[in-house]
DNA sequence: CTGAAAGCGCTTACAG
DNA sequence: CTGAAAGCGCTTACAG
């Protein structure tokens, strides 16, 4: 059987094709009685509007997409996305918008997809994760007016709303808490440098540290993947001055450092601390359990996909400060050795 | 400026629209010359075909759908999801084809937005993963002949395709392995008992320590998380007759098995050894590295995009039996202790 | 080889 | 409150 058209449903009915479209999209134009019995109809042939025709007559495509730049071996044990997109979906699904997923290798390749999608009237929208100092997005963005909402800054977004929460609070709230535990010599192990928010930490790290009074407040930059993450522990933990305490940009960084400190005879907490970014149930994996940095991801992609929904509506929006992460506490942080 | 048509292309081209539509799409029926005339302004004013309008004259929606119905902790870590859908893009973006991705709650939902898809003609076709028996998706699927790609098998499918691998053949590979190494007391962490792969390796396992007349086959069953698999692990460390090696259904619950077994006080693996399912980076994040059933889920993703791409084009397409996960042994094996 | 036209299934002014 | 019609931007038989 063919898929059933509102066509289909006039005939039924007994009423016009736009009468059809009147009464199923909730505009006046019809009378009550006449609308129910079109809505009973629609629903007993199991009636679903064409999105095509939908969208090629004016309406929205009723899509928002996502483009990931990292490489798939990052993504694939990277909880963070997979916990974003958890949130995207719970706000999109109630308003039945589809997420457009597609894994890329560069900014710029970033920005074909934008010029493609939005020429194509793919998608009426779309989530733009990892800002860069300067991001090639931004200008194509607004040159093509494809609504959008930045995660993680903040940053130069001009027009386009950003949804970020304080990585500068979060990063001080580590470093005080492992000062008052006793720790001097704090290091850190980033990100991609040239990601904005990486660069935000980085800097409230240094600052903290000065503030404090440290001798030392090293930073060591790795890539969030396991490998670099405890390359970058492993080269920490041979150096001179070797830190009591390390906080790690991600959770699987931090695992991956964990794992080398074991391997090098170190005890944690007793002679290391560790401190992870992204608190997924990675933390918990793992013996001792890790004290991290959390924040509820999805709900930080429910607001982000409610901004988006919002300007894509062209209702006025506003950058949005998330809860900031919060320390939580579990057994991988104790007072210095000594 | 407003997005440009293939009208604006005929205009400058001095052609008819249904000229541009042919020299854009290789089609026969204008001249060479004609043809890279228009492409060149094509390119030359950024032209992208307005996707509704294609799909609504009868060409392809360009998109395929993806519904996840795991609940998103245990998506977020579970890294296989990711590496699948890396496999999905590689083949769908070299030929232009969208990703659609939906999470779901249940097998009856993805029911339900299976309908809804086709019924908008959002997708031209699905990828089904998590196969159970008597799955109430197939009929649906088959009813709405709606092309699609079981991934996990092998199961009833009826008419419609299937990429799956060797799992029952893996297990064996894994048991045997542990069997030379000495063991004789071999246990296993499953995931989801429902599910169609799951059950394959439950009766391959129960079979194979049968034929190696082992003392004893213990299947504990789990969930995937973290949680459930230690849970799963300390029932098996404490039970009178301990294992000497467990064999996990995936990489998360083996680590976290791990990190019971050495808050337990054993050592891994002189006194207990592991075997990961799903080699992803997880398995080198950990002390000791885990000995695992490696595949290259990528490709596996990768094949099941071909074949539904094939299976929208109405091409004929047969299963495809991918290659079997290959044992890669690291220090979380050894024999037994005593 | 090329042009004019119908049609896909909706939405939305415009008349009655 | 309702109907008839135009139009969105393509594709594709059908004539020349």
């Amino acid at each position: 059987m063919k898929r059933p058209t509102i066509a289909d449903i006039a005939l039924r009915a007994g009423v016009s094709k736009g009468a059809v479209s009147y009464a199923l999209n909730g505009q006046p134009g019809v009378s009550e009685a006449t609308r129910e019995r079109i809505i009973a109809i629609a629903r007993e042939i199991g009636f679903n509007p064409n999105s095509a025709a939908r969208a090629l007559s004016g309406a929205k495509a009723a899509a928002v997409g996502l483009t990931l730049s990292r490489p798939a071996r990052i993504l694939s044990v990277e909880p963070f996305f997979m916990g974003l997109i958890s949130g995207f979906e719970a706000e999109l699904a109630s308003r039945s918008y589809a997420l457009t997923l597609q894994l890329v290798d560069s900014p710029e390749q970033e920005v074909e997809v934008y010029r493609r999608w939005w020429g194509e009237r793919r998608v009426d929208g779309v989530f733009v994760s990892d800002l860069r100092d300067g991001d090639v997005r931004i200008p194509v963005l607004q040159e093509l007016q494809l609504p959008a909402v930045v995660i993680g800054g903040p940053g130069e977004t001009g027009s386009i709303t950003q949804v970020w929460s304080d990585d500068a609070g979060a990063v001080a709230e580590a470093v005080r808490y492992l000062s008052a535990l006793g720790h001097r010599r704090i290091a850190r192990v980033s990100g991609m440098a040239e990601l904005l928010h990486t660069r935000a930490r980085g800097q409230a790290f240094d600052e903290v540290c000065r503030t404090l009074g440290f001798e030392s407040a090293v930073t060591v930059a790795a890539d969030y993947t396991g490998e670099e993450g405890g390359r970058a522990t492993r080269q920490l933990l041979m150096s001179a001055s070797r830190p009591t305490a390390v906080i790690y940009d991600n959770d699987v960084m931090a695992v991956a450092g964990l794992s080398v400190a074991q391997e090098m005879g170190l005890r944690v907490p007793a002679d290391l601390s560790i401190v992870a970014w992204d608190d997924s149930p990675l933390c918990r994996l793992v013996h001792p359990p890790l004290t991290a940095l959390s924040r509820d991801i999805a709900d930080y992609g429910a607001q982000a996909a409610r901004q988006l929904l919002d300007a894509i509506a062209e209702k006025p929006v506003d950058d949005i400060e998330a809860a900031p992460a919060r320390l939580t506490p579990r057994g991988s942080t104790a007072p210095p050795p000594g």
